[in-house]
DNA sequence: GACTAGTTATAAG
DNA sequence: TCTTATAAATAGT
């Protein structure tokens, strides 16, 4: 559309690219900012010129949006890049803590290990007196404690023993009773017999026997 | 540009709308590629057509690139989406190991605890009883490690006083010899006293002091 | 940038 | 999808 048709292959004058250029550029824009009205579509056109140091661009937004489509890319682009960067730093301040836990870890494994006098051929003497004390001390706190729950066991079992013998006392009382009850029973069947049967059953009874602990 | 003019707002005509979509796509793409090899830019063209639940899209690359700058930008977009995703694996199993090592740090700790002999009321009997022996143990091996550096220590002292005895002797020694030329000296001095300022010198000289430890 | 002739895109059928 | 009349874009001046 001119007045002579032209190959479709790069111009080689400078200046009728540009010329060229700036009027396609323009067409182009207007095309696609009609299609994206006309038919309701997202249209994104992103243009940068290959000659001078500026690049161009020439975004088409849909009529009722204030941002154009193409700007959107760029800053969902950005922000996707902002994310990364975001993340990197994150990882390097997780990666930092692991690093100080770590360190925490192999203290406490030492001190551990010391404590248990292990690995102590190190230490100076000013230190290994101090740990000795530590440990002497620790060792009379876990044996007072041991001692003090000892007690308590013991204390307990002398109370269970107490109860037994209270509850054997009163079973004892009530066997007894049981013994008189029977004995009185079988005095008045031997004065008025009605029910030897009866009187059979109950004298197979006193097999129950009671365990005294 | 065709049988009549029509204005540029959105097509009623859900038909007509997209018999005009697909037209003005293809007439876009292929003025965006023209725009592309005629004057050497760089064009990225990405339309959504809003019509149905496909979207459509047309990319426009220069001639001498085999992969479209629009899909360029997608891939682009795809690999930062993969990049975060990956990230955020990471992260999350950082977050593990971050949690054992945490996780191992406060056992560590409740260890530590107990050998010094605190926290330990909850322990139950058979426990306590363990570390009872535990420490006990610990506390033998240290007491047994000072014992062995106070020896070696001893040693190292009794070394140092009989190096020093010996010092002693000979300089005791020394002394006695330097006496001894003292005087004879001075016994030769006085049948020939010819240098009575030298003399004096030497006279002045036996303020020196040893000290014997 | 403006003009204009020959070219291209496309609305309607 | 093809045709065609016509609007629009644009190469050259």
């Amino acid at each position: 559309m001119g007045r002579g048709k032209i190959e479709i292959k790069r111009i080689e004058s400078s200046s009728s690219r540009q010329v060229t250029f700036n009027k396609r550029r323009n067409g182009l824009t207007k095309k696609a900012r009609e299609l994206s009205i006309l038919c309701d579509a997202q249209v994104a056109l992103i243009i940068f010129s290959n000659t001078g140091k500026h690049d161009v661009y020439a975004n088409v937004g849909r009529e009722n949006e204030s941002i154009p489509d193409c700007t959107k890319v760029v800053i969902e682009r950005y922000k996707q890049e902002s994310k990364t960067k975001l993340l990197d730093k994150e990882s390097e301040r997780i990666a930092l803590d692991m690093q100080k836990e770590k360190n925490e870890n192999v203290q406490l494994q030492q001190q551990l290990r010391h404590l248990m006098g292990e690995d102590i051929h190190k230490l100076d003497i000013k230190a290994l007196v101090g740990l000795e004390k530590k440990v002497e001390e620790a060792h009379l706190r876990i044996r007072r404690k041991l001692n003090e729950r000892q007690i308590g066991a013991e204390n307990d079992i002398a109370k269970r023993f107490a109860k037994l013998t209270e509850d054997n006392h009163q079973l004892r009382w009530m066997y007894s009773q049981v013994q008189e009850a029977q004995c009185y029973r079988q005095a008045s069947l031997r004065l008025q017999p009605n029910h030897p049967n009866l009187e059979d059953a109950f004298c197979q009874q006193p097999n129950v026997q009671l365990r005294f602990l």
